[in-house]
DNA sequence: CTGTTAGCGCGTTCAC
DNA sequence: GTGAACGCGCTAACAG
């Protein structure tokens, strides 16, 4: 014992005068051990600052112990929205009781795509979540090989059949948005869509288009987005100037709706008497417009516990079928 | 090796008809092994799917490989602010050249804490960032006895002379903010504070409180506030009723600014001819209201990765000490 | 109830 | 260049 090492249950041990078998029955909690013995182990304890080695347990328990987020982070912006903060609360809420510990590896998939795959080959974890998936990733490849039980939380666009994954119904979603513009009356309804490379952009944008064509309307009106304020911004720019007389507007994310609502305020128009507006989200940001954004529920939270749900079955080995929740629009004061 | 287990060493060594020693140096890199053996080898880890066990590794080379975040979840709304989304950019940022790797423990110190802190003693981590620690937090103790390098973001208000902490600079944030209010000619000022038991909310306050005494005004007008946009909007409300002729109004956050000012609108005030607005945190939020708010920065990504600069200098047993970054008003249409 | 013993999977001398 | 042998810290049988 020279100070310098940090305590080992050896050393625990033999300060309490007891074999390194009883000490470590005391430190996991056996009952078939003397009170005695086991007050004189965790004075040990106490005065060594002993601190079990985890290595060296699960070296020997072989347990899984650790669940490993992953978060793609193509635009730095990418965070403000609350999104995130709802997927992790799910994730941690989920695996709380399980002992599993969560590990955040973020990064952009280009510039740390390298260091990404690493980790994941690294056999460090145990399973993976992966969020906000883009199309042609090479890390969903590297994911396939390591054959480490995986969910996508959000529909992975390569791969949907072979990879298990949670989702909103985001398809129903922009049907409802448009639906309810259409129903108010809107004959020039346009959209600010998500990136295009995601589920999430795609899905909506085609549930929007289904159903105006369902109603006899055009479906030109159309400006691609990335779910940042700035894009929602310059997205509804150019919508007004494409067409003057837009008077509905269903834009994918309350963040970018919100942008988008200041824009039109900002270009003369009034919400909702000019312009009809529909968000997606349903989060804070709906309520901090005035008026309220209407807007389509996405249930991150329930999304981060179920797909969390999901891995765990996998990593037991047990079947886990694909989830997609259903959504559902809230009524606020812009359409 | 009977299919079930999954593969070690010893199994590639013998497939590949060498050593274990060799099929070692082949993972690690070591340049000393003959060519044809690095092929045996290579060929032998694909066709089994070996990945190295990362606790035995980790038994033998004992070098620190991950940093747990500590994020005290007391309200499940509290992630609809984008704080922790730039938080965890900064954190994730520093640590990405080190390959260690970030661990996130969330959880309510209340309901959580026994877990919370059976894992922090479980010596499963080699550094910890405390985010937004309150008063009279029991882990904050917990983490005293454990030794573990830590490095706190936001001045903890218990052992802020024992523990190291990066901060903004608060207290200079709520007088500029007051000054403001102040310069614009505004004699009716008041604030909603965050919690109270946070070194963020307390010297926010008391920034503002100087700032306005020294102009000779009063501080009565204090309202104390959570963060959430519920909070601020309540917090508003009971402002209103105890000085109708408020002109000025310094709140703590954006978030909570943003609903703030929906509810002064909702009262029949303009923000800001009838009352004059400056938020906390230059956060997105700031930009979606109309006008944008005036607010005040709040590095939250830059925080994040001085503490983790700090915390890396603490774990090669450096000295490290403690930083406030400055602070500057955001010019915006609310005052 | 307690101590003894045998590995867990891997990196690392130290011989060859 | 390569292999045999040791030990990292701990838990789990098995004796007592």
């Amino acid at each position: 014992m020279d100070g310098r090492r940090s305590p080992t249950l050896e050393d625990v041990a033999a300060r309490a005068g007891v074999s390194r078998a009883t000490a470590s029955r005391v430190v996991n909690g056996d009952p078939r051990v003397r009170e005695s013995a086991r007050e004189a182990v965790t004075a040990a304890i106490a005065e060594l600052g002993y601190r079990p080695n985890r290595a060296a347990r699960s070296l020997v328990v072989r347990e899984p112990d650790s669940v490993a987020v992953l978060v793609h982070e193509p635009d730095e912006r990418i965070f403000a929205d609350p999104f995130f903060g709802g997927l992790l609360r799910g994730v941690g809420q989920r695996l709380a009781p399980t002992g599993l510990q969560m590990v955040l590896v973020m990064g952009d998939p280009v510039r740390d795509g390298a260091r990404m795959e690493r980790y994941l080959r690294g056999g460090h974890t145990d399973g993976v979540i992966v969020v906000s998936a883009h199309r042609g990733d090479g890390l969903v490849a590297a994911l396939t090989e390591t054959r480490l039980p995986t969910v996508f939380v959000g529909r992975p666009l390569t791969g949907a059949d072979t990879f298990v994954y949670v989702d909103v119904d985001n398809c129903e979603g922009g049907r409802l948005a448009a639906r309810r513009l259409v129903e108010r009356g809107c004959h020039r309804i346009g959209t600010v869509t998500g990136p295009l490379d995601m589920a999430a952009g795609i899905d909506r944008h085609q549930g929007w288009s289904e159903e105006l064509a369902a109603a006899g309307l055009p479906t030109d009106l159309v400006e691609v987005g990335d779910f940042t304020a700035e894009g929602g911004a310059r997205a509804v720019r150019a919508l007004l100037e494409r067409a003057p007389d837009l008077d509905g507007l269903f834009v994918a994310s309350d963040l970018m709706a919100a942008a988008a609502m200041s824009e039109l305020v900002a270009a003369g128009r009034r919400v909702p008497e000019d312009v009809a507006l529909v968000g997606f989200d349903a989060s804070a940001a709906a309520g901090m417009t005035r008026p309220p954004l209407t807007t389509v529920t996405n249930p991150v939270s329930e999304m981060a516990v179920r797909a969390t749900e999901l891995l765990l079955r996998l990593m037991r080995r047990e079947e886990a079928a694909s989830e997609v929740l259903p959504t559902r629009l809230v009524p606020g004061g812009t359409a």
